[in-house]
DNA sequence: TAGCCGAATTAGACACAGTCCAAGTCTTGC
DNA sequence: GCAAGACTTGGACTGTGTCTAATTCGGCTA
């Protein structure tokens, strides 16, 4: 089962999908993905921060890390690099890509189902592809 | 007259760039030109303040900042963001694209000739391409 | 050559994302 | 209920990048 972001998981499905990842369930495990998939966006760890203090629970600003991190080497989310001065997070972990508004900071994805990528030269010896980003950097028209 | 990174640029040929560019060629800019297009590297912030620093005057860390920035804002070079901890610094402003080594940090060229990305979807309205990225993040096969 | 003026540079304080650590608190199995 | 391990926590800390106020530089005029 994969997790796809929609409005309003129950805390049951949320407990199995982060078992069946191997994650234990913790009240703020819990928490945390429930914001991050009831919402679809992509959110930075302060915006989390904020969003799950909000709700909840007193949840530290350690523990939003510490758990944004495994979720990632879970590969419950992506992280999405585009902006210098900190990370998305990304609850959608199929193939997709990026808008990117220079602007307003905004962040879209882009279906990756129709888009083919040709003439990527050879790797190097030994060495794997982990992953293919393609961020489209747009910006206003009249904003230039 | 566009700048090619190689590695023995006079001084000469600097000013000449910077002037070209509308950026007034102060000492401390030749400098940190001179570091950027004599190596075929991407560099860091703090890579280039300890290579200019190394060379010879003493540069701030708050010029080395601002002469960066103010590269790239007369699209002297461009910045690559692959890395949450720091922006690397392109001397290539030529259409391109970049391997990322995820375990040694390595950052490569992929010439762009050969590209096609083909299924992008049409723009949102009123809005306008800064750019396509794209990134292949690569690691060393027995490191998994 | 001296003197002026705007531009550039500087040191250091600051802001902020993210990490680390040692102490405390839950869970779970027995 | 208890012990052991896993998880969480506040707060200190690190590193990148920005800001600011003061100084210095460089080019111009006379």
């Amino acid at each position: 089962m994969t997790l796809k972001p929609h409005p309003n998981y129950t805390r049951g499905e949320l407990v199995e999908v982060l078992r069946n990842h191997g994650i234990n369930p913790t009240h703020q495990r819990i928490e945390i993905a429930y914001v991050l998939f009831s919402r679809c966006e992509h959110l930075s760890a302060d915006q989390l921060l904020a969003l799950v203090n909000d709700r909840n629970s007193e949840t530290s600003k350690a523990t939003v890390y510490n758990t944004l991190n495994l979720f990632l080497e879970k590969k419950l989310i992506r992280e999405v690099i585009v902006d210098p001065s900190k990370v998305f997070y990304d609850p959608n972990t199929d193939v997709h890509h990026h808008f990117y508004d220079i602007d307003t900071g905004e962040l879209t994805d882009i279906d990756a189902a129709d888009i083919e990528v040709s003439g990527l030269p050879q790797l190097p010896e030994g060495v794997v592809t982990e992953g293919v980003d393609i961020i489209v950097r747009i910006r206003s028209e009249q904003a230039v």
